[in-house]
DNA sequence: CTAGTTGCAAAGAGTTTGCATGGCG
DNA sequence: CGCCATGCAAACTCTTTGCAACTAG
């Protein structure tokens, strides 16, 4: 399953450069490409982000009060290795910085012998620029 | 919005009291509760499973690699005022305890400037029982 | 040339809703 | 008795899939 450098994954990556602190659902994702004149299935769309999502290049999320799901750009290179906060009102994803993740996840282990993983979780709540509205 | 105490509210908190640990899918319940003698129409466990989650007896989850919802009952009574973990192993909900809770949320606060909605939030991981397989 | 990708339309899964009937308070 | 709940089927939304044409490597 190699990766084949096409067209449209170039035009879907391009689109989610643009806004890498945000998430996007498929539908937004099809209406923003071609908000700039191009165009992409939706099918695709869906093909091409489920694919990045395993290649681990994009993010999925699934908000518990939605039906859909929303991908965004896995923005850093060790993602994997710290919880990441995302903000209800801007919908902008924090990364939690490394030392602090670790200590978090080490405290949980120790007071409730559970091991998180920090790919599969991911916090909720408002950022400090959404709380001082 | 009053709340009617018909038999079918009653059939469904009582399977799920039944298996309080755990979160079942819409079509679980409705085999579950077909298994035990009694039927519920699956748009009847649809409009009842909304219904008790936003009075929040129960709870809704979304695993993000699934499609389809899954609901437990909201088991204590601080549910809001503590974070969870969910085990991907077992299937089990876990209620942290809420002085480490708190403290924890201080953290990211102090740290990241951001304020974790503890009801909206929870940790993926696995449980020691489940680690220990 | 071959394996993987695209677009379209159709199929599938999960969920919601309109309506007539029936039950709770 | 009035309001809400139920069951059924149909509608809806989101996502996946089959297929033929096409493109990257």
């Amino acid at each position: 399953m190699s990766i084949y450098h096409t067209e449209q994954r170039k035009i879907l990556l391009d689109f989610l450069s643009k806004n890498r602190d945000r998430s996007f659902t498929i539908d937004e994702i099809t209406a923003g490409i071609g908000a700039c004149g191009e165009t992409l299935a939706r099918s695709t769309v869906y093909r091409l982000a489920s694919k990045l999502a395993s290649e681990g290049v994009i993010r999925r999320f699934v908000k518990s009060d939605s039906r859909s799901a929303s991908y965004q750009l896995a923005a850093c290179e060790h993602c994997e290795a710290h919880l990441h906060l995302k903000c209800v009102g801007c919908g902008k994803l924090f990364h939690m910085d490394e030392a602090v993740s670790d200590e978090l996840i080490s405290k949980i282990r120790a007071c409730s012998a559970f091991s998180v993983d920090e790919e599969e979780s991911v916090l909720y709540g408002k950022c400090a620029r959404c709380n001082a509205k």
